[in-house]
RNA sequence: GGGCGCAUAGCUCAGCGGUAGAGCGCUGCUCUUACAAAGCAGAUGUCGGCGGUUCAAAUCCGUCUGUGCCCACCA
């Protein structure tokens, strides 16, 4: 297939047409193809044998819930540049591809799916259902691999895992046995946060608190002279009251300590408490206490050895017999409200109370604290060594300021609920016998046979599986040469979100499993991505963007660059449509540089020419390329991957493709021995360029690299190295040249020169360094041989140097006027600013040499402008 | 209630002690033989307010205002 697009704008026909390159980059027709050619070539895979030393990240599993978003198109961006970079620098560098089987998230995607059918998951029964979710991983996770393959991630494929195949849940199988016989997992009955809708017991950093609008409804406790007035938003839950709690240095309440009081809408009474978990300033200073309802209420009755009744089911319907029988918890509130009401009990009018309210991370549902019974993780010693591996530096956290959050979790953490109620997931290991006896079978173990021994039906929660990512991928249990070799992984990138679900879980797991090891050596967070205008994209403000529509609308390349250039460390990056678009026209300008490098023979071939036979340019351009080389890798290095993209682009576009492009081109075009030694160097500079941007944009970098060099694939090409190659005095000589160029362009401007504008002119450029420049000066400024009859009507001394324009004396003497003016001005307050600084001693006295000579050197600049202006004001023709 | 962060050009963000920057957008002129997805030139900011430290503050400290995020057992 043709890579051409529109190629009829500007036909070529001269000598120097290059018919390979057409003249617009046309990336849909490139990447695809490239990415197969890639993989067949087997350049992601990694080989546990190699003697180069490793560099290994596993990829953050996605779910296979769906498709993949914006965010892991950033993620993998970032990820795969890392990756790229350092198997070009020799490194064995493996990115560990895989996916999550995500447990509840996915069990409510077919879920959702088998209702549009009239179904539920009870319809099918367990090992259907779980049959039907595996045929949605199949569809999820192709779906994702192609993504993946369209962003253009190098993962070595033939290791591609998932949290439920054989091998990984054998490691579950063997983590949870050691930590069973370790005495770290447990079973407990206690207050959960339970989802009346998933039917499922979820962990603490499941919850997602909102503030809802609520009423606190206060009511009368008690009968005569024992009353006692209490407050709640979870009427409903006093049915199942056993106490009132109050402050036990409460005057107000301290004749009812220790008595009976009539609870109403029932028969039952309830003793008065002292409890110093009653806060006597807030409400009415007394608590009613529903343990089986409420995590604290339920520490209450711990304490005060008090009966917990079940008054809500699994739906979050009422199971105490009597009028609210069967009513759902909602439901159930307001009726008891109106029945106390009724009854006289209610003291003060509801009011609205805004209030925290636990949901349901997966399904949004209002949570309800649930007494029941669930496997835990002891989490004190896991998570202290998780702590213990930062603080002792052995694992580095990006962007350091993060880890603040990390040690406030891992040193506050509570034990962690682990079961879950679900169908889809890894079985809890545990058989139970006829007598409650519970035995853990391991991987090569038979689990008891006999009457009445059945496995427990919970699974576990998906983070415990994704928490052995990095050594379960590479084989764990057994000892092999990929562990061997590829742990600990060498970087963690991933988002802040998950520092808590993910991260911590890891260290815990790696440092526990695999002998204090920890799972990896670098901790590089990013942020989220974010819609144009800075706002959190989600599906119901209707601002998310589908990558795949990007990427066939302007490239990969022009999305993964437009990433990296918003990704600062830890910072939440936006995007929008615009600015993809401009990341694609800066591929466009690769491309059509390379296009021009080629026409003009750039080469790779042979060694660089000595420098005595470089020019001024030439020097300029190489000196400039190493710095970059080196600013680069530092950026890199460092995971500033927005600087990093900034500076490239800078470079490329500004220094090499605007200025050392046009200086050179009076070079190329008069051909000749210099031709071939600033071809020599283009070649030089667009080889070494092209390769520092391959791991961002992957796919345009490696179509013209391999065109430029003839060689097999930037993939697998050497790293740049800083020759340590450096001149100033070229550097400075070309500044000098960009400053007259700028400067007689902007007169050009003023004057209402066209730009193609020829004008004769003469140049005296003697005692400065721009004399060998005067072609290329000619050719930037459009500056023709002065010729018979020059008669110069603008004279422009700039740096040194002068450029008289002949334009027949049509000056248009009152703008130059008021740019001359506007410069004098500038001069002016620049000659101000210095002499005050100069002439305070306390700043000479006190300021750095460096900075007092900064300041006398523009100092004296402005004066010399000052001088100059004046006289070419002075020297404008009146009138 | 605790903790963290942010307020810089119209928008999104860099800069974090020594002359205010980038991208996009905006204005003007151009198809000047790589590229109009381009080139050239230009305009735009009391760097949130108020104090302080310093020879010097967008940059450090305090404070106020606005805003975002995380954590917490607010009946």
């Amino acid at each position: 297939m043709a890579v051409v697009t529109d190629n009829t704008q500007r036909p070529d026909s001269g000598p120097n047409s290059a018919p390979e390159l057409p003249t617009q980059y046309a990336p849909a027709e490139v990447e695809g193809p490239l990415y197969e050619r890639w993989v067949e070539r087997g350049y992601f895979e990694a080989d546990a044998k190699s003697d180069k030393p490793p560099y290994t990240i596993v990829i953050p599993p996605p779910n296979v819930t769906g498709s993949l978003h914006l965010g892991h198109a950033f993620e993998h961006t970032l990820i795969d540049a890392l990756v790229r970079r350092k198997r070009m620098q020799g490194f064995e560098a493996l990115w560990q591809p895989g996916m999550d089987h995500a447990g509840i998230a996915t069990q409510n995607v077919v879920e959702r799916e088998l209702a549009k059918e009239g179904k539920s998951r009870h319809d099918l029964g367990r090992e259907a259902f779980v049959e039907r979710v595996w045929q949605w991983k199949a569809e999820s996770g192709g779906q994702i691999a192609g993504q993946m393959r369209r962003l253009g991630n190098g993962v070595a494929w033939s290791r591609d895992r998932f949290t439920m195949d054989e091998g990984l849940s054998r490691a579950v199988q063997t983590v949870f046995k050691k930590m069973f016989d370790d005495g770290l997992i447990y079973r407990a009955e206690r207050i959960i946060n339970w989802c009346p809708r998933c039917l499922t017991a979820i962990s603490d950093i499941e919850v997602d608190y909102q503030d809802d609008d609520g009423e606190l409804v206060s009511m009368t406790y008690g009968e005569g002279e024992d009353t006692i007035v209490v407050a709640t938003t979870r009427a409903e839950t006093m049915l199942g009251d056993t106490a009132v709690a109050v402050h036990p240095d409460d005057e107000r309440y301290a004749h009812l300590i220790g008595k009976q009081i009539k609870l109403p809408l029932t028969d039952r009474t309830i003793p008065v408490v002292a409890d110093t978990h009653v806060d006597p300033e807030f409400g009415t200073g007394a608590v009613k206490v529903t343990p089986a309802h409420d995590p604290n209420d339920f520490a209450i009755g711990q304490r005060h050895n008090l009966e917990s009744i079940e008054v809500l089911d699994e739906r979050g319907i009422i199971t105490v017999h009597g009028p609210f029988l069967g009513l759902d918890r909602f439901e159930a509130r307001s009726a008891i409200v109106a029945a106390l009401r009724a009854d006289g009990r209610i003291v003060a009018e509801k009011r609205p109370y805004v209030h925290s309210v636990g949901h349901c991370s997966r399904c949004k549902t209002t949570l309800e604290p649930r007494l029941s019974m669930q496997w835990w993780v002891k989490v004190e010693t896991l998570a202290k060594a998780a702590g213990d591996a930062v603080r002792d530096g052995r694992v580095d956290i990006h962007p350091a300021d993060m880890s603040q959050r990390y040690f406030d979790w891992v040193d506050n953490l509570n034990d962690w609920c682990i079961s879950r109620q679900l169908w889809w997931g890894h079985r809890i290991p545990v058989w139970h016998g006829p007598d409650g006896e519970l035995v853990c079978v391991g991987p090569d173990e038979e689990p008891p046979t006999g009457e009445g021994w059945t496995q427990d039906t919970d699974v576990l929660d998906t983070w415990f599986s994704s928490g052995l990512w990095p050594f379960s991928t590479l084989g764990w249990p057994e000892q092999t040469p990929d562990l061997e070799k590829f742990y600990p992984n060498s970087v963690l990138v991933t988002g802040y979100d998950l520092m808590f679900f993910w991260v911590a879980r890891m260290m815990m797991f790696g440092l526990y499993a695999m002998d204090g090891q920890q799972p990896f050596h670098t901790i590089a967070f990013h942020g989220m991505v974010r819609d144009e205008f800075g706002k959190k994209m989600s599906k119901s403000f209707g601002n998310t963007v589908n990558p795949l529509d990007w990427m066939d609308k302007y490239g990969s390349d022009a999305l993964r660059f437009t990433l990296a250039r918003g990704a600062n460390p830890g910072v939440d990056v936006p995007i929008g449509e615009d600015w993809v678009q401009a990341s694609r026209n800066f591929a466009n300008k690769i491309w059509n540089a390379t296009r021009f490098a080629l026409m003009n023979g750039a080469t790779v071939e042979g060694d660089l020419p000595p420098v005595e036979q470089l020019s001024a340019t030439d020097r300029w351009i190489l000196s400039r390329l190493n710095k970059t080389v080196a600013e680069a890798d530092a950026l890199y290095d460092d995971y500033q991957f927005a600087k990093l993209a900034d500076a490239l682009y800078h470079f490329a576009w500004d220094e090499v493709f605007d200025w050392y492009v046009e200086l050179s081109k009076t070079t190329f075009f008069e051909g000749g021995e210099q031709a071939k030694v600033s071809a020599r160097v283009l070649g030089e500079v667009l080889d070494v360029t092209l390769r520092l941007l391959h791991p961002i944009v992957p796919f345009v970098t490696d179509t013209l690299w391999t065109t430029l060099t003839g060689r097999e694939s930037v993939v697998i090409a050497d790293w740049p190295k800083d020759s340590g190659f450096r001149d100033d005095v070229a550097e400075q000589e070309i500044e000098l040249v960009q400053r007259v160029v700028t400067e007689v362009r902007r007169f050009r401007s003023d004057q209402g020169l066209q730009p193609g504008q020829k004008v004769p002119a003469r140049l005296n450029l003697d005692g400065t360094a721009l004399a060998p420049h005067e072609a290329a000066i000619r050719q930037l400024l459009r500056l023709q041989p002065e010729g018979e009859g020059f008669s110069a009507t603008a004279s422009l001394p700039v740096a040194g140097a002068e450029v008289a324009l002949d334009l027949s004396g049509t000056i248009d003497v009152a703008a130059e006027r008021k740019r001359l003016a506007k410069d004098l001005a500038a001069a002016e307050k620049e000659k101000a600013q210095a002499e005050g600084k100069l002439g305070n001693e306390a700043f000479l006295a006190k300021a750095p040499d460096n900075v007092v000579d900064k300041i006398r050197t523009r100092l004296a600049k402005a004066e010399e402008d000052i001088v100059r202006l004046q006289n070419q004001i002075s020297s404008l023709p009146t009138g």
